[in-house]
DNA sequence: CGACTAAAAATAGTATTCAGTTTATCTGCG
DNA sequence: CGCAGATAAACTGAATACTATTTTTAGTCG
């Protein structure tokens, strides 16, 4: 038994399964159903749930707690908070990146890069996400981190779809690739440039393939 | 008996008190003692509490929940996301608000010049938040102003003292009356240009005005 | 056969109770 | 008189129990 409290627990169990895409779109989570699997009463889950709806990761309807329905205008939404956003924090982040999480990211985008023959979008998805979680805890302005990790974890959904689009693949990588070099120069109008060019193709991306996360 | 739910209700209520500077920075907010006092069980207040903590305007200490201690780092964090955020906030806003709401701008800047001879803070305070409320709620993108709202309302003890302040209190009716005229332009890069410098003199007065609310 | 109604099932919301933890106070000993 | 340990009070966290509301299902009447 942790010695953390269960609230704190069950909120990050869940958060990780929406993360990693394990809750469908359709899904309902309900307390009691939860509160069971992990053999603990209602309360910390119903707690834990309702944490994650003010932080965005999830919508209480009256019928159990869902994804939230993602309209095209709240993507849009979000997107146009990224681009205010991101660009500063990866100059801030830039500035302050040790050898050893330079290492790691060039490492990555080496990974990455073989998922473009293989077509392992599996692997792929992880090294994007381990790229983004180094660049982004590097980023010293905590609040400024706390905003990104909330606005990208809520389009979750919308990074999964992207990702599995072939033609953004390469496009990510190539991204990925300019970012590190970027980073390893120090120079942070660069990052701020590129990252702004990443949230702004991902967006295209989105557009482009279509309307699967539509709105009902 | 209200139809909405009780948490949602001392939510409000208590945030409420917060904006309105009616909670000492070492009060302990006790869910029992509200509950005692709203008449309801502990739940619900805890709940509201809680929320209240993962939307940053509380602290959850080990005895009680109070305001958070407001470091010089943190709020140099905090005003740097306003940097980022409320100029593209105030040019959009430029472009929806509506002539009735630039009515009420402008007469409330007429009411914010008068307190500048009679040196009424009170009604100053008033006035600027109410200002401020109008055209915050005027920006058509949801989640941006969600997140302003929650970036000044964690700021709330700050702008108390800056308006206390009497040096400040000249720059901020001008500062009103500039940004009124640009809205009244529909001049969008004027009015984002205008609340930059709005955050940067608040900035600039806060940190000339000492260490009040240094960290203990 | 369809629509309307009533009952029951599911689930959110609230209250009460218990347990564990932390802080403060009180008392006794040096 | 001060310090240390014990003890009580305060508070959070969790479990269980109860209530209200909403959805679904089943049944009946037209």
């Amino acid at each position: 038994m942790r010695r953390i409290n269960h609230r704190q627990r069950i909120h990050d169990t869940i958060r990780g399964r929406i993360l990693r895409g394990e809750v469908a779109s359709d899904d309902r989570l309900v307390d009691t159903a939860i509160a069971a699997e992990m053999g603990v009463s209602r309360m910390p889950v119903r707690e834990a749930l309702m944490q994650l709806v003010s932080e965005g990761y999830l919508e209480s309807t009256t019928r159990g707690f869902a994804l939230p329905r993602l309209g095209p205008d709240r993507i849009a939404e979000i997107f146009l908070l990224r681009r205010l956003l991101e660009p500063h924090a990866a100059a801030s982040a830039a500035q302050v990146l040790t050898d050893d999480q330079l290492i790691i990211l060039q490492n990555t985008v080496t990974d990455s890069a073989r998922t473009l023959d293989s077509g392992d979008f599996e692997a792929f998805y992880r090294a994007s996400e381990t790229f983004r979680n180094i660049w982004v805890m590097a980023i010293p302005n905590s609040e400024l981190r706390a905003a990104i990790l909330r606005y990208s974890g809520q389009v979750q959904a919308v990074r999964l779809a992207t990702m599995r689009d072939p033609g953004a693949h390469r496009t990510i990588v190539a991204g990925q690739r300019d970012l590190v070099a970027a980073f390893a120069r120090r120079d942070a109008l660069g990052a701020a440039d590129r990252i702004l060019r990443f949230v702004i193709e991902a967006e295209e991306s989105f557009l482009s393939q279509g309307r699967d996360i539509d709105r009902k």
